[in-house]
DNA sequence: CTGAAAGCGCTAACAA
DNA sequence: TTGTTAGCGCTTTCAG
């Protein structure tokens, strides 16, 4: 393969004219220019990305850290980052993490030091000293699905509390009293603030925050499944679940049809997220729809600004989406269901 | 960051022993072997890529291509390919190329410049000029679900046309006679080998193979939503439509649905891969299994062997993983049913 | 077993 | 506008 000390001899000019056509086109005269290109197409030449990124001390990667990439939220949110970085000539380097703290921050040790261009992080984990630690590397990087309050950081996400609350509302509005909640992962913050907004509905109505009726999951179909098992053992039935995830939704769904009940006449079921399976699955689950794919765009090109101009900007974006209640089936009440496929 | 000067400065020692004890430890004495590691660690040493990348010329990264991130099926290869390389310190340059072969090369080209340690196909769409030039660039390589005879290259796939021969009997063993198939894209070489198994299988039993049964689809939903309306509106309307994949077969279900008639009593379903969502859909998929995940992980095994082992790798594997018949409720026959999910 | 030094291919500061 | 040249940090011969 041909170098640029290759490219330079036969165009007869130097390597630092060569590197300029690449870098600073506008600084380079027409004719050497022409003369460059010809030689560089001729040679079929490819700059070395080592030794780019070595010069630079940075790579044309982005990495993108998902927390679950069977969660067909991810691929959704990775074809949005993607799309732009092929547009810019960047690549995606996967990390699935599992929801596993330490392997994301291992990982985001090796994005570190492979010096990433930039650094997309969904649903992270991550503490605020490990985004301390990147703000330190001075690695662009954007935060998405997860809104953390006290760090000052780009971030693209969706308003949780406003979506738990819509959802129950909802429930509420079309007859049901006795709501139980299946959380995501405690300890994370989005699953608390769904549930925020779960109770804030639940209390708007005047209608009791039962104990027991908060269900812990962790954001896997099995969890809801075993959930909904928990609640339907008990004496006072809920008259409608809502599961922190379509996921834990979906092993809801399948623990209710186990037990004999049937959704929506026995026991609602809604969700969160809107995977493309909940308009797939019978009956259709009303859930709370967020335009992933649209968020990876947003992430990514908010991503970019702050790669090409790295200095001017120390103002941090955080782009809040207003999700969307999407009322099918397996809320009950037909007469207001509005069908989402085709 | 501390380099590898300031490393044998302050161990005392060159900047090759310090090199020698990364990469080739067993020649080194155990004193200054310690004496190393220590000062490395006080220091906080992290070898920097690029400066490796290009000195050796490989990175350690693993190119990995699929043609269409959003189905299922790849989220779980790619998981299979992800699991091993991270084992390995390699992590995952993820390509998608929208089943668009000019997008695929050109990520080709990209992994080739970059200098992936090893490259992934999946489901690929390159011609066997492409795969000479893989095998030129001395990356190693292996292919995934696609089996090009004539090419001498490490590959993992199924046996479409045992599979496509297997459901298609399996319809004909229950009582279907009129048959019809709904392809892939006609030029992918799993579709026409899908499509062989079913005319074999019609062949053999008798049933005559008729024109305007076959209809062309592209593996997505929409083209099996799509297919199966036409097919609805023959005459003589077919009693089963086996789908390329289930993506086609959900696609064609939610058609038969919106023709009012129903799944499998009026027309039975069948689909190819079993994604995760065959089990949650009603009626479940009858379809024809592939472990997705396991693929991923064999490919990968065999990609690190040849990564490792470059010199003695001369023969090529050919893995071939026979498909499992996944008999549910869509294809019809309520007494064969085995439940999947419990 | 260890060290000196020559690259790997590119970028950018500095000079012209 | 262009050329010279000093790095970027690591690996690996070649000597010792």
């Amino acid at each position: 393969m041909a170098n640029i000390r290759e490219v330079a001899r036969q165009a007869g000019v130097s390597v630092a004219t060569v590197s300029r056509v690449l870098n600073h086109p506008e600084s380079v005269s027409p004719s050497t220019m022409k003369q460059v290109l010809e030689t560089m197409k001729r040679l079929d030449y490819t700059p070395n990305v080592f030794a780019r990124s070595l010069a630079l001390n940075r790579s044309s990667s982005i990495g993108l850290i998902v927390p679950n990439i069977l969660n067909p939220l991810y691929p959704q949110v990775a074809k949005g980052v993607e799309d732009i970085a092929r547009q810019k000539g960047y690549n995606i380097l996967l990390c699935n993490t599992e929801e596993d703290q330490e392997k994301e921050r291992g990982y985001l040790n090796m994005l570190l030091e492979k010096r990433a261009g930039g650094l997309v992080l969904t649903s992270s984990r991550l503490e605020e000293s490990d985004i301390e630690r990147i703000r330190k590397s001075g690695v662009p990087f954007v935060m998405v699905g997860r809104n953390m309050e006290e760090v000052d950081a780009n971030m693209v996400f969706t308003d949780y509390q406003m979506g738990g609350y819509q959802i129950t509302q909802h429930l509420i509005e079309i007859g049901h009293r006795r709501i139980a909640h299946i959380t995501g992962n405690p300890h994370h913050r989005e699953s608390l603030e769904k549930r925020l907004g779960y109770e804030k509905a639940l209390r708007e109505a005047g209608i009791p925050i039962l104990d027991h009726y908060l269900v812990e999951g962790n954001n896997e179909m099995e969890s809801g499944y075993l959930g909904a098992k928990k609640l339907l053992k008990m004496e006072e039935r809920p008259h409608a679940i809502f599961a922190g995830n379509d996921l834990m939704a979906i092993g809801a769904m399948e623990a209710i049809k186990d037990s004999g009940l049937s959704i929506p006449e026995d026991i609602g079921v809604v969700g969160f997220d809107d995977i493309n399976i909940a308009t797939l699955i019978q009956p259709r689950l009303t859930t709370i729809s967020q335009p992933v794919y649209k968020m990876g765009l947003i992430a990514a090109r908010l991503l970019f600004e702050n790669i090409e101009n790295k200095e001017e900007n120390d103002f941090c974006q955080k782009i809040f989406i207003q999700p969307k209640l999407m009322v099918r089936k397996s809320c009950g009440h037909e007469d207001r269901v509005r069908e989402i496929f085709n």
